[in-house]
Parts: C-alpha cells; sequence; structure tokens
RNA sequence: GCGCCCGUAGCUCAACUGGAUAGAGCAGCGGACUUCUAAUCCGCAGGUUGCAGGUUCGAGUCCUGCCGGGCGCGCCA
C-alpha cells in the first residue's frame, strides 16, 4: 500500500475517533515545498463545513486523533493543511521493497481485463513519416504504461490493403515501372499519382524481380500483380520503420477480412433487425441522430458499397466480440468526429459508449527553418520518421515525441530537431543512470547484491530522492489511467534532477560502511527506477555514456 | 454558424484533474572539477497563466461571456 493511501487510513481513523464521521474522500498528496512535510491532506479544509468548526480547528483536533507509529510529527499549517513527516523506518522499508521488487516495481497489480489497444494503423500506401512516429511512440509507450499498471493490453495495427489509395499506389508503380522499360502505362488521372522517390524504389525492385513481363500483358491484370507487389513492400518498410523504433504489435488487423468472413453482412443484417436502419434516396442510413450523433449516416452508398462506417463498426464490434471491454483508438486530431459515429452504430449493437476510448492525437506541424511546411504524401514533400530515426536516433526520437502532451500541437523543425538533439533531456536522465552504473563499477558490487543495510538518518538531499522514488507507483498508475505518456518524462527528470543534486553533496563511497550501504541502495534503488521508467518509453538506460 | 480541443517565462513544455510562494530545460548573465562521469551542480534575471466577470477558505485548473489559434460538421477515410 502507498503512503498516500495509508496516510489516508489513519485520517480515516482519526476522523471517526475524534467526530464519529466517515470521510468519503481524502485527499493525500506531496507538496511542492518540502517545509510542507512529506506529505500532506487538505481534508480539515474540505470537511470544515460539515464539521461547522474553522478548519484549523478540525486539522488540530483530527492531528491529536491521531494513532499512525509511520508518522514521525504532524503540523498544522496555512488555512488548515496537515502535513505530515514519516519516520525515517517506514521510508527505509519501502526502499527495501523497492529494491526486492527491482524491475516490477510500480507494476500495479493484474486487472485481468483485457484493453485493445489500437494505433498507427496508417495504410500501407508509403514510408512512415515523423507524424505517424509520433503516434508509434505514443501508442506503444501507452500500451507499455497500461500494462505496467496491470492492464492485459493488445496492441493492434488496423490497415486496408484494397479500395482507392491503394489502386492509385499500383498506378504510381506502375507507371515508374513502365518508365524503367522505356514504356508507358496509360492512367485515368496522372494528377493523382503519388509522387514520393519511394515510388521508384518500388518500381526497381518490382523489375528487377518480376522483369518487365508485365508490360506484355493485359494492363489490369498487371495492375493486380503490381499492387499487391507494391502494398507487400510498403507494410515490409512500415514494418522495418516500426522495428527500429522499438515498436511491436501483438496482431494485424486486415479490414479485407470483414468481408471475407462475412462480418458486414451479419453487421447490416443485425441492424436492420434491429430498427436502426432506414432506406432514403437509394443509399442506406443508421439512425445515429438517435444513438447520441450529430446526425444520421449513410452506411451503404447509392451505387451499393460500403462507407468506411460500415467496416469500422463491424471491427468494434468484432473488438467486443474477441472478449475485450475496452477498446482504445489512438486517432489522429482529424478524426474528432468519427467516436460518436462508431459509439452509435456500437449502441444500436447493445455495446455500451465506455467500451470505446478515442485519444485524439494533434498534428504535427511541420517546419523548417521556422517555415511552415505544407506535407502531402502525393507530392512527396514529407520527411520520413526513418529520416529522423536516422538523423537524431531512437532514444531521442521517442523521448521528443512523448515528452509533451498528445493533446498538444506539436512543431516538428527536423533541422531544429537535429541541431537540438545533443541537447535533449534525455540524456540528462540517461546520464543519471550511467553515473551510478559508474559508482558500482567502482565499487565493485552489483546493484543486486547489496549488503543488509541498518535505516539511518536522511540528509536533505536523500529524503527527497527517497520520497521521489517511491512516488513512482503513482504516477504509473495515473498515466495509464488519464491515458496520458507525457507524465512519466517530467517524472524522469525531476527524479534524474533529484538524483544529480544528491549526487553532488553527498559521496556514496565513503568509509563509514553503514553510511556507504545505505546509500548505495540509495542508488540501487535509483538505478531500477530510471530503468523502469525508461522502459516505459522504449528509451535505452545505458551503463555508460 | 454549430460542436470539440488549445492559449502558462523570449522559445519548447510541466504543474499529482481545486491547494500553500505557478516550476523545468533551452537561450542570457555569474560562480563550482587534484575527490564515485562537469552530458553535472549552485546562484541571478525572466510571469497580470489571452481578456473580463463568477463560484469558494483557496482557481492556471471549475462556470459564463468575449479575443486569438487548431480540428471537425462528406454517399472521403
Amino acid at each position: 500500500m502507498s503512503f498516500e493511501e495509508r496516510i489516508a487510513g489513519v485520517v480515516r481513523e482519526a476522523a471517526r475517533a475524534a467526530y464519529g464521521v466517515e470521510l468519503e474522500v481524502v485527499h493525500v498528496e506531496r507538496p511542492n515545498e518540502t517545509a510542507h512535510g512529506d506529505f500532506a491532506t487538505n481534508v480539515a479544509l474540505a470537511n470544515a463545513k460539515a464539521f461547522r468548526r474553522n478548519p484549523r480547528e478540525v486539522a488540530e483536533r483530527l492531528a491529536e486523533a491521531l494513532d499512525a507509529p509511520l508518522v514521525e510529527r504532524v503540523e498544522i499549517a496555512g488555512p488548515g493543511f496537515i502535513n505530515f513527516w514519516l519516520t525515517r523506518e517506514a521510508l527505509w522499508q519501502e526502499l527495501e521493497t523497492l529494491l526486492r521488487e527491482g524491475e516490477d516495481y510500480g507494476r500495479g497489480a493484474d486487472s485481468g481485463e483485457p484493453v485493445l489497444l489500437e494505433f498507427v494503423s496508417v495504410n500501407p500506401t508509403g514510408p512512415m513519416t515523423v507524424a505517424h512516429g509520433r503516434h508509434a511512440a505514443y501508442g506503444d509507450s501507452l500500451a507499455r504504461i497500461m500494462q505496467a499498471a496491470g492492464g492485459e493490453v493488445t496492441r493492434e495495427y488496423y490497415f486496408n490493403d484494397g479500395g482507392n489509395q491503394i489502386r492509385l499506389l499500383g498506378e504510381s508503380v506502375a507507371v515508374r515501372y513502365a518508365e524503367l522499360h522505356d514504356r508507358e502505362w496509360s492512367v485515368s488521372d496522372p494528377e493523382a499519382l503519388y509522387r514520393g522517390e519511394y515510388i521508384r524504389d518500388i518500381a526497381r525492385d518490382f523489375s528487377s524481380e518480376r522483369g518487365d513481363t508485365f508490360l506484355g500483358m493485359d494492363q489490369n491484370k498487371a495492375l493486380t500483380e503490381i499492387q499487391a507487389f507494391a502494398v507487400g513492400w510498403c507494410m515490409e518498410d512500415i514494418k522495418k520503420t516500426l522495428g527500429r523504433a522499438r515498436v511491436v504489435f501483438d496482431s494485424y488487423f486486415n479490414e479485407k477480412s470483414l468481408y471475407e468472413s462475412g462480418a458486414i453482412e451479419e453487421l447490416l443484417r443485425d441492424l436492420r433487425e434491429g430498427g436502426y436502419v432506414y432506406e432514403s434516396e437509394g443509399a442506406l442510413w443508421l439512425a445515429s441522430s438517435k444513438l447520441g450523433d450529430d446526425k444520421d449516416r449513410v452506411l451503404v452508398k447509392q451505387d451499393g458499397s460500403y462507407t468506411y462506417m460500415a467496416p469500422d463498426i463491424a471491427y468494434h464490434r468484432d473488438k467486443w466480440n474477441r472478449g475485450y471491454r475496452t477498446a482504445v483508438d489512438v486517432l489522429g486530431a482529424d478524426h474528432a468526429g468519427y467516436p460518436p459515429r462508431i459509439r452509435a452504430g456500437l449502441a444500436a449493437l447493445g455495446i455500451p459508449g465506455e467500451f470505446l476510448d478515442v485519444e485524439l492525437i494533434r498534428l504535427v506541424k511541420l517546419l523548417r527553418g521556422g517555415e511552415q511546411v505544407k506535407v502531402s504524401k502525393r507530392a512527396g514533400t514529407f520527411v520520413t520518421f526513418d529520416e529522423l530515426l536516422d538523423e537524431v536516433g531512437e532514444d531521442v526520437a521517442r523521448y521528443f515525441y512523448v515528452r509533451s502532451s498528445h493533446q498538444t500541437e506539436m512543431n516538428f523543425d527536423l533541422d531544429l530537431a537535429i541541431q537540438q538533439s545533443d541537447e535533449n533531456p534525455v540524456f540528462y536522465v540517461q546520464y543519471a543512470h550511467a553515473r551510478i552504473a559508474s559508482i558500482f563499477a567502482r565499487a565493485g558490487i552489483n546493484p543486486g547484491e547489496l549488503r543488509e543495510m541498518v535505516p539511518g538518518d536522511l540528509a536533505p538531499e536523500e529524503r527527497a530522492l527517497t520520497l521521489q522514488l517511491l512516488d513512482f507507483p503513482r504516477v504509473v498508475r495515473n498515466a495509464a489511467a488519464r491515458r496520458e505518456v507525457h507524465p512519466i518524462p517530467t517524472y524522469l527528470e525531476t527524479l534524474a534532477a533529484r538524483f544529480h543534486q544528491f549526487y553532488t553533496v553527498n559521496r556514496v563511497l565513503v568509509d563509514d560502511e553503514a553510511l556507504r550501504d545505505r546509500r548505495l541502495a540509495l542508488c540501487a534503488a535509483t538505478k531500477a527506477v530510471l530503468a523502469n521508467g525508461l522502459n516505459l518509453l522504449g528509451v535505452n538506460a545505458p551503463e555508460k555514456m
């Protein structure tokens, strides 16, 4: 149990003893100011009215009724805060727990609740861009964080390898392919073709693997082959980039399978039976306005083809049918209108709205030398995720992406990113880890083989470091619950700062053995938490720098 | 026009979803290496948290109205 929970518990007891009252919420937090104690609570302020007493009086009485061995002293401060200082024994005990749990420290109890996390899901029409990189970094880190918090997370990539975009890709490659052999390939709309350099790469690879035989045959037949090759090429390319960035998926879900399995037909039949669809103007509509959406949406177009709504609702129903009770979709901010529509569809099937949790990621605005660049995949004016990884490395890139909230628009200047990569705060955090490794190397012992230690007094820097270390589980839990990744970097930077401050003032390898053992323990604990935290972000924790 | 999101130091971002004197990094100025890694530490300077009201013991955080920016409001996905 965390200190917050334990303190909340004793405060509840005190309220029972002093007032015979059962408090509902007891908020305990770590004050910003060290002078305000290790922990503080505002219960006296929050309940003063109910007790019909002024807050300080309530605080006094609660403090008197307090019975807690882990608390060394309390102080009433300000308008009625109760500030707590913990005993050194209590702190050391928690540190020992931390050391014992090692890389499991911060891991919550398994909730047993399976969660499906879908992210990236970019269709295979080209390389990943820096914008997709943000999705990959955020989604993968979120998966790690939710797992650490006890969730049973499956990472899924949903893609469509059919449709207009894909046909366009095939034609684009075909034109280049023909060019390679000094031939021409006629397309309906040359303006619409993809122009990126990678199109030539695909054409070249296709040509060298399959020769020129496809130029002699029926265009449609050839196009099918070229298209399949191009899709495979792009998918391969995307997976390679993801792997480089240490992003792994548990499953890839193909939209096509929904057609093949009959899931879409089944969906439409069930919606019809439920009375949630109607025909109008030759199209089939979902009465989504009755289910929380702004207006009704077309499911089947006049020409008989489906809108994206049909497969997408079927896909989410499939997630539900697979046993997931939480589906987190990581989508671009331009999908703002998406959640209510899908929820409407799901509601028609009796699936509750809370099932779908959509996290919208703000756009990445691309700049060059301060000037905004219009990004277009078709025109080939984009920066790839690979280029970024080449320039700044995996650690810097991943850290950079998740350092700010996914809800904040991100200005991305590749020139600036390269220029500033060596002052990226990730090094500050990694350096703390390497410094500790170096201490252990010097001491000639392994962080896992510490001797039994005797609790002793904590210097101010040691105390601050300890409290920060013990805050880790709470930070992970909160981040997971709020689907936020950026609290982890924020936490790690503070932890690294606490360590560097401690290191500057207190020498670890001193002659006094008891003191030396305690400080080594503190170092080992810090090293473990830094490694755990960096791991949640997919960033390395180096032994040397 | 309607809906959602955002506005915090010169710049990039935090602030434990209502707490105490709003914090870091970068940029600027000044200090600290014969001692476990100076990719570090310490100090100075930098703010009317877009504006105006309201709610309460307390507001960057909640409510209302403005101002400014982004996104959405397709039989595109």
